[in-house]
Order: C-alpha cells, then sequence, then structure tokens
RNA sequence: GGGCCUGUAGCUCAGCUGGUCAGAGCGCCGCGCUUACACCGCGGAGGUCGCCGGUUCGAAACCGGCCGGGCCCACCA
C-alpha cells in the first residue's frame, strides 16, 4: 500500500474472525439498531487532538428549528454526510457539527404564539415568569408584554422540542454528525460571538452608523438589507400630473402622486431637447404650492414616462441618488408606520397647500394616493385618466407591502458596495473559494459586483443580538451617538437594554447625564455570517479553533449564496484575513413531479420521516446521492425504490459471498490467493472503479462515485458471482480458494465504497464478519486489488455467458436447462479471454457436453446449434 | 435588458477534454421460484440526442441563431 492513513491497522488485515450470517436478512430496523450502537461507541465524535492537517471541517448550515425540516433538508444534508464518512474514511478527523437557527423573525412570531407574550426589551427580566398559555399555535390576541432576556429564555424553551424532533430525524437520516456538538444561533455564545465581532469591525472601522435614507418595511418597521430584497409585480397606474410653469404646465408621469408633497424637483435629462429651456427655472407644484427647480441629471431617461421625473424623498432609490447628488432639500412625507407624516410640514407654506395636506395627515399611502388623485382631478391638475401598469417593486422578502424609503440612523458593515478596493478583494476572496459546482461562483461574483452599498445590519426589532452599545445622554438628554459607550469583550453576551455601561448605574439609564442603550438588534446573518466562528470556538477555545478554522467545507443552497456565503466571507475576511472555508458545496432544489419547487403552500411536501419509515434511509439517501451538487432534482420516489432495491442486493450478495466455506473457518483477504484469471481481472476491474470513484468523491463528484460502484456491482452480482459460485463451492483447490478470496476481497472493497451512500447496509454486513464499524474502516485503495490481468476477461466471460443464456431465454426453457452441445461465436478481441475463463462460463451457463468456440466478428458473444436439455418437471 | 443553468428512449437521468455514444435504471413486453435475493433473475422492444445553420474527414458533444423550461440580477418617473 502506498499511503498509510492514521486509521489504517498496522499490519494488512489478510484474514477475517469467524462469520456469523443471518439466514435471512432484512433492512427492517436497521437505523434505529445501528444509530443507538453508533451512539453507544462514540463513533463520530471528534477528536480534538487531532492537528488542522488531519482535520477535516464542516459549516453545517443550521436548519430554521421554527420551520420545518422538508425533502430539500434531507436531500442536501445527505450530500454533507456522503462528504463527512468519505473524509473520515480516508483517515481525515471529521470535524461536524450541528446548529439550530433559532434567531430571527420565524422563531420570534413563533414564540410570539405559542406563548401569547411579545418582547419589549425596555421591560426589566422577570425571574420566574409563566407565560399566560402554552402551545397557542396560530392564536391571536392580547400578547404580555416580556423583557428580552424573558423572551430568549421562552425560545430557548420552545426550541428545544424542536430540536430533539431534528436530531432524531438526522440520526434516522444517518447523518455522521458529531452530536456534542450542536450550536443555537441564540446562545449565549453565539451572542457573545456576533457581539465580539461588531466590536471588533467597530474598532477597526469596519462597521459604522450613519444616518440615511433606506428601504424600510413599513409592517415590521424595520430597515431592510440589499439582500432581502425581493422584486415583485405590483399593480400601479401612470398618473400625468400638470406642474406649473411660467410658460404653461409641464407634465410628469407618477405611480406615487401621493408623494406630491414630498417632491423636491423635476429632474430630466441634460440632452433632452424638450426639456433644456426649463433647466435652471422653477415650476409650482400642484395642489401644494411649493417651488420646485427643473434639474438635468444623466440618470433621467428620456423614454420613461414623459421624459421628466418628480424627484421626491423618496420614492425609490433613484430619488436618493438625486437627492445626494444634486443636494436637494429633505421632505419626506411618509412615516415608519407607512402613513402620511400627522405634522403638517413647514415647507407648505400656503393655508390651501396645508389644508391639503391635513386632509392626509395620518392615512396610508393607498388612502392618500386617491385623496390626493381627487384634488388634482377637481384643479384639473390631472392630465387624462390614470393608465393601470405592472410594475416591479422591492419587498422584504418576508413581507407583503412594498418597501419605503425612510431615513434613520442604522449600522453598517463595509462589504466592498461603496469601496472598490474591498469589492476587489471580497472577489478575490470568491476566485479563491472552491465552488461546487465551479458555475456557482458566477452568482458569487455578479452579486458582489452589483452591490450597492455598504450591509445594513440594524433592524428595529426585539428579538435578536442587541448591539452591545450605549451612549451618554447630554445634559438635555440627547444621545450622543459619536461617542458610544462598549463593553468589554469579557464582558459579552451583554444586552445594553439590562446592562448597565461601566462608570455608570442603573438608575442613570434614560436621565440626562446618564445614557441609553442602542435600541437596535443585528440582522440575523450577523451571527450567521459566523458559523465557523461559534462552532469553532473562536472566542472561548482558541486551540480548537486553530484545528479546525479555515474550515475545508461550506455545504449550502444557491439561495443563500448572496447573504449566508458572502457575509460569512465579508466576516472572516475582515476578521482573520483569509476565506472561513476552502470549498463551497451548493446543492440544489427539489422540485416535484411538474417540476415547480416544491413548497408548503403547494401542499406537496412529503414529511421527512415518513419518507425515511417508507423506503428506508438508505434508500432515501440514494435518491439523494444520485442528484447532481448544484443540479435541481426531481422528488421521485421511484429512484428510492431503486436505492432499496440496491441495499437489499447489498445484503443478499454480501450472504452469499460469505456462504462459501464453513462459517468458523476465517475468510482469506490475501491477494496472493486469487490466481484464476478471471477472479484477477475481476479484482483488476474493481481496482480501475477504486480510483475512479475516490478521484469524483475528492472533487465532490459523488453522482459519480456511486454510479461507478452501482455498476461494478451489478455486474458482480450478475456476472461475475454467477460465474465463480460453482467453483467456490467446490472442494479445497488453488481454484475455490481464488474464487473465495476474490469474493471476500470484493466484498470488502464493495461494502467500503458504498459506506458513505448506504451507511446501515454495508455497517449491517460488516458487523456479520468484520471487527469495528465499516464507517471507520479505511476507504479502499486501488494498488492492492491492482493485477496483470485485463479486466475485460469479466465482460468477455459475462457475454459469453449471456449467449447460453440467450439461448434458453428464446427457447422459453429455464436457466437450469442443460446445453450438451453448443457453437460459441466469439469476438476477436474476447477470445481470450473467453478461453481462460472456460470453465467458469462451463458451469455457470450448465454446458454439459462440447462447447467449441468459433471466431466472429461483432461485439458480443453468439451461441448457436444448442442442444437444450430441460430439467425434469418438478412433481 | 444582463447573466447562469437546462432541453438525449413514455419517465428520471449518464454520456468527462469532438471519432464503439446512441447508453443506464424505471416503466413496458416475453420467460423463469436457478443450492443469495420474487423487495428476485434472464431475455427483448423503445430515441433522426429541442429546431436551423456552421466548423470538421467525423458532432448529442464545438460555434452562431431560434424555440422551450428553471433561476439570479437590473428595470420601480
Amino acid at each position: 500500500m502506498s499511503s498509510e492513513s492514521p486509521n489504517t491497522p498496522a499490519a494488512p488485515l489478510t484474514t477475517t474472525g469467524t462469520r456469523q450470517v443471518p439466514d435471512r436478512v432484512s433492512l427492517d430496523g436497521v437505523e434505529t439498531r445501528w444509530d443507538e450502537a453508533w451512539t453507544a461507541q462514540d463513533l463520530y465524535g471528534f477528536d480534538r487532538t487531532a492537528t488542522r492537517e488531519q482535520v477535516y471541517s464542516i459549516d453545517t448550515p443550521p436548519p430554521t428549528v421554527s420551520g420545518s425540516l422538508h425533502v430539500g433538508h434531507v436531500f442536501s444534508y445527505t450530500h454533507t454526510d456522503v462528504v463527512a464518512r468519505f473524509q473520515r474514511m480516508r483517515g481525515r478527523e471529521v470535524f461536524y457539527p450541528m446548529g439550530w437557527d433559532d434567531n430571527g423573525l420565524p422563531t420570534e412570531r413563533r414564540v410570539q404564539n405559542y406563548y401569547g407574550v411579545r418582547c419589549d426589551p425596555s421591560l426589566p427580566y422577570e425571574d420566574a415568569f409563566t407565560p399566560p398559555f402554552e402551545g397557542g399555535e396560530g392564536k391571536s390576541g392580547p400578547q404580555v408584554p416580556v423583557s428580552r432576556k424573558n423572551f430568549v429564555e421562552l425560545c430557548e424553551r420552545l426550541t428545544v422540542e424542536d430540536e430533539r424532533l431534528f436530531e432524531a430525524l438526522w440520526r434516522r437520516l444517518g447523518l455522521s454528525v458529531d452530536w456534542s456538538r450542536t450550536y443555537q444561533t441564540v446562545s449565549a455564545e453565539s451572542r457573545a460571538v456576533a457581539q465580539q465581532a461588531f466590536l471588533r469591525n467597530l474598532a477597526r472601522g469596519e462597521a459604522y452608523q450613519a444616518e440615511a435614507p433606506g428601504l424600510w418595511d413599513v409592517t415590521f418597521q424595520t430597515a431592510v438589507a440589499q439582500a432581502e430584497l425581493e422584486a415583485r409585480d405590483y399593480p400601479g397606474a401612470f398618473h400625468r400630473v400638470a406642474f406649473h410653469g411660467s410658460e404653461g404646465p409641464v407634465y410628469i408621469e407618477t405611480t406615487r402622486p401621493e408623494l406630491l408633497p414630498a417632491c423636491v424637483a423635476l429632474i430630466a435629462h441634460p440632452d433632452d431637447e424638450r426639456y433644456q429651456h426649463l433647466f435652471g427655472t422653477t415650476v409650482r407644484s400642484p395642489l401644494f404650492d411649493v417651488e420646485i427647480p427643473v434639474l438635468a441629471h444623466p440618470l433621467a431617461e428620456p423614454d420613461k414616462g414623459a421624459g421628466i421625473a418628480m424627484c421626491c424623498t423618496f420614492g425609490d432609490l433613484t430619488d436618493v441618488q438625486w437627492w445626494r447628488e444634486l443636494q436637494l432639500p429633505t421632505r419626506s412625507v411618509v412615516g415608519r408606520d407607512g402613513r402620511i407624516l400627522r405634522e403638517t410640514p413647514e415647507w407648505l407654506a400656503s393655508d390651501g397647500a396645508r389644508a391639503r395636506y391635513e386632509e392626509l395627515a395620518g392615512k396610508t399611502t393607498f388612502s392618500a394616493r386617491e385623496a390626493v388623485v381627487a384634488g388634482l382631478r377637481e384643479t384639473g391638475d390631472l392630465d387624462g385618466e390614470p393608465v393601470t401598469t405592472q410594475r416591479k417593486a422591492n419587498f422584504y422578502e418576508k413581507g407583503d407591502k412594498p418597501l419605503e424609503i425612510v431615513t434613520s440612523r442604522q449600522w453598517y458593515i463595509r462589504n466592498g458596495g461603496r469601496d472598490e478596493a474591498l469589492r476587489e478583494a471580497l472577489l478575490a476572496r470568491g476566485a479563491e473559494l472552491g465552488f461546487n459546482p465551479d458555475f456557482m461562483k458566477v452568482r458569487y461574483e455578479n452579486w458582489v459586483s452589483g452591490l450597492n452599498g455598504d450591509w445594513l445590519v440594524s433592524r428595529q426589532r426585539f428579538f435578536g443580538v442587541p448591539f452591545p452599545v450605549w451612549y451618554p445622554l447630554d445634559q438635555d438628554g440627547e444621545p450622543q451617538h459619536d461617542a458610544p459607550l462598549l463593553p468589554t469583550e469579557d464582558q459579552l453576551p451583554i444586552d445594553p437594554s439590562s446592562d448597565v455601561p461601566a462608570g455608570y448605574t442603573a438608575d442613570q439609564r434614560g436621565v440626562p447625564g446618564g445614557f441609553v442603550a442602542d435600541p437596535d438588534i443585528m440582522d440575523t446573518w450577523a451571527t450567521s455570517s459566523l458559523t465557523p466562528q461559534i462552532v469553532g470556538g473562536w472566542r472561548t477555545d482558541p486551540d480548537l479553533f486553530s484545528r479546525v478554522f479555515p474550515m475545508d467545507l461550506r455545504p449550502q443552497g444557491q439561495d443563500i449564496i448572496r447573504t449566508w456565503l458572502f457575509s460569512t466571507v465579508v466576516r472572516s475576511h475582515l476578521e482573520h484575513g483569509s476565506l472561513p472555508w476552502s470549498s463551497a458545496a451548493i446543492s440544489g432544489w427539489i422540485l416535484d413531479p411538474d417540476r415547480k419547487k416544491m413548497s408548503k403552500s403547494k401542499g406537496n411536501v412529503v414529511t421527512p420521516m415518513g419518507l425515511l419509515e417508507e423506503h428506508g434511509s438508505d434508500a432515501v439517501r440514494y435518491w439523494a446521492a444520485s442528484a447532481r451538487l448544484g443540479t435541481d432534482a426531481a422528488f421521485e420516489v421511484g429512484q428510492m425504490k431503486i436505492g432499496r432495491r440496491l441495499a437489499i442486493k447489498v445484503l443478499n450478495a454480501s450472504k452469499f459471498a460469505l456462504s462459501f466455506g464453513a462459517a468458523d473457518e476465517p475468510l482469506s483477504l490475501d491477494p496472493a490467493l486469487v490466481t484464476s484469471e478471471i477472479d484477477r481481472a475481476m479484482l483488476a476491474g474493481l481496482a480501475d472503479v477504486v480510483e475512479k470513484a475516490t478521484a469524483a468523491l475528492e472533487a465532490y463528484d459523488h453522482t459519480r462515485a456511486l454510479e461507478l460502484s452501482e455498476t461494478f456491482f451489478w455486474t458482480f452480482c450478475d456476472d461475475y458471482l454467477e460465474l465463480v459460485k460453482d467453483r467456490a463451492y467446490g472442494e479445497p483447490s488453488a481454484e475455490t480458494a481464488s474464487a473465495r478470496a476474490a469474493l471476500a476481497i470484493a466484498l470488502d472493497v464493495l461494502l467500503r465504497l458504498f459506506a458513505p451512500v448506504l451507511p446501515f447496509a454495508t455497517e449491517e454486513v460488516w458487523s456479520w464478519w468484520r471487527e469495528g464499524s465499516v464507517h471507520r474502516a479505511p476507504w479502499p485503495t486501488p494498488e492492492p486489488l491492482r493485477t496483470s490481468a485485463d479486466p475485460g476477461v469479466v465482460a468477455a466471460a459475462g457475454s459469453a455467458l449471456a449467449a447460453l443464456r440467450k439461448v434458453k431465454s428464446e427457447a422459453k426453457l429455464p436457466l437450469r436447462t442443460e446445453i450438451t452441445a453448443a457453437e460459441l461465436v466469439v469476438p476477436a478481441a474476447m477470445r481470450p479471454g473467453v478461453e481462460s475463463a472456460l470453465g467458469d462460463i462451463r458451469s455457470a451457463g450448465r454446458v454439459t457436453g462440447t462447447l467449441t468456440l468459433v471466431d466472429g466478428d461483432g461485439e458480443a458473444c453468439v451461441a448457436r446449434d444448442a442442444v437444450l436439455v430441460p430439467p425434469a418437471p418438478k412433481a
């Protein structure tokens, strides 16, 4: 053997002990039985004395516990487990933790409904708090306000049960996770990591606070980041509205007439002939009679609408850009609740304008629009009727109302969105990362190249990781945002709404001269982007961290390349100056039979546990492993049935291969005993399979590896096993010993090849005749199997056997039928192979008389002039 | 509008850098309870590789165009 992996036995194993093969083999109960055995042995426990070179570390995606797992999870987590098992057998010490994502909006909502509470960070912690009820799924009603700490405790209580169910499913599926290494994204440790990483970003100037217009969800009343946007179709209508110029009306078209009081300029393209004479002049807005400058800006598109746009603060992101670049005034009228601000703005001077505004104050944008349109009709400033249109609007991915743009103070982390050097550095990180499949890299590059701002990390929610920041209050009680009070790292995690900054006392909270907490929490990605640091012990266990980081693999879905993957790269680049992992494995979607992405709302989700119970875990894993990374796969029960058949075949073929000779007589695995040509040829073929399958798995191509092993295995069963079984049954001789050793060696290798995909069936068989677990056995290498024989001998002999079978099949006779004489037409290339295996061919084909070999061409052997003697009919 | 993926037997998919590629499994048809397996075995039928051009001695594979499916980004006047 050319290379020794750490768990290769010191001396090559050449014989096995006695065998205990059950009379009846079955997959029933293997999942539970082996899960228990593996747990008892701590088979997948991580050995933290391993060095970084020995470790293979996986940054497992933490599923959202307040949701439910579906077949897509089973699919992609199987891909990861195949990698983990392969690497473990290759001799790597696999660091394979499991996390639970219980931070964020889905959990917040679930806890609210389940316990009838809501989070109010301004409240003090209550020691023995009892929620009003439990199990209030979907109930709505008055919710008792509780402190953030109480809320987090309830969250932890609720998610414990979810986690148990999730773990049970993963165990059933056979994930080789080290279950002593689980983490929660809402845990104290995760919060501490998130806060510490943030404080370091802040110290290095990578995190900053800014007051600026930004996208705002009026339902959740929080700022929203670029990565959380979703463009959706939204019905709207173009309204042609007259502004009053000195030389007559100037018409603009708008879908948001309610923003008329927020208008700050009319803007056309600098080259637009139609508006040259107006540039530099002013017009007056209808209804509100505000003097509005007409300005030129290249971003205006002459063929859009009237070619001249109404710039408001703020209707869309283009408005923001105009406002910034043309230094326009701020005239906001939409509040954080999505309603028109109640206070009449000071820029509305005339009584008429103020009266018009008062009609709008407090209305939703929708109602305000109706009122403005009615007003425009009344004054004759609406030209024609509104023309309905489908427009695209930006939505928060979890929201159902279009986003507004609101000015607010927010925290940002630099991500290259407004800094070319950093953008280039992050693009370089992307280039350095091994994407599997590699075309997924394009999504990363597109996203980073298209960033238009830094990462907005603050959210105006209550449940989540709070910013570890307080502000001193001046003598007027105003917070001094530019002089934040920060905790030390060893104090983390803190909750600024209940903890007190150094040098202050609790009773100074909110008092002039005292302090106040930053009210915001972090975006969930601000925590999730640190999963390698959380699970690797960055904060508390530097020794562990040095052994697992940078990690080897990030498995994840393609939809969160722009969020989870990118944000993790950003944090690692900023904090560690490296990639967080060297490779990423991107799984595809599961499509239902209509080729649509499976989703709960469509009611076509099959419960994963039901699937595992019905088909068996190995079968479901086989289906998952049959799909390549990055490729969408159909949810196909047929493929699971094939997997089940394969698993059962592994049991049966193994039972058979182990049945020759006395059970108390050890089987030899010594290749030196393999002397018959066809046996040596079979091993040579297997050597090729091992070599190619290993290369495929190294390249994250589990599909190819499985296909190679599977194809070999079926030929092994259907042809090779049939050919050699008579010889293997024979009296002790060199030929018999050759067949038995070849079968044992092949079985030993095949079980290991299949172990990553079929962990239960292979372990079951392994236990019949081998010590320990197949999952800690070394991955096979081709060298011990190599022989000088031509692997084509097996194919040639198989072709000869098929020809003999075909004669019987066409004569509609049983395969037991004897052939007392026949001619076998053999293509020249197969002649040596057929000759070398003639004895096996004769016995497998039940040829009892003369078998004459005749030269032929073609690609397969053909039998002719066969004399067939059917078996005597049974009584 | 830009980009990525994808279109091969009824179905799900292999066909890697152009020359045994026209394949596998399921399904279908026929046969068979063979000292592992009926949750099985054996044999067989099925496709002008989305369409049209081009490159080449040769293309499912490479190039261009078109058509169809999926997805991402941009488009919010």
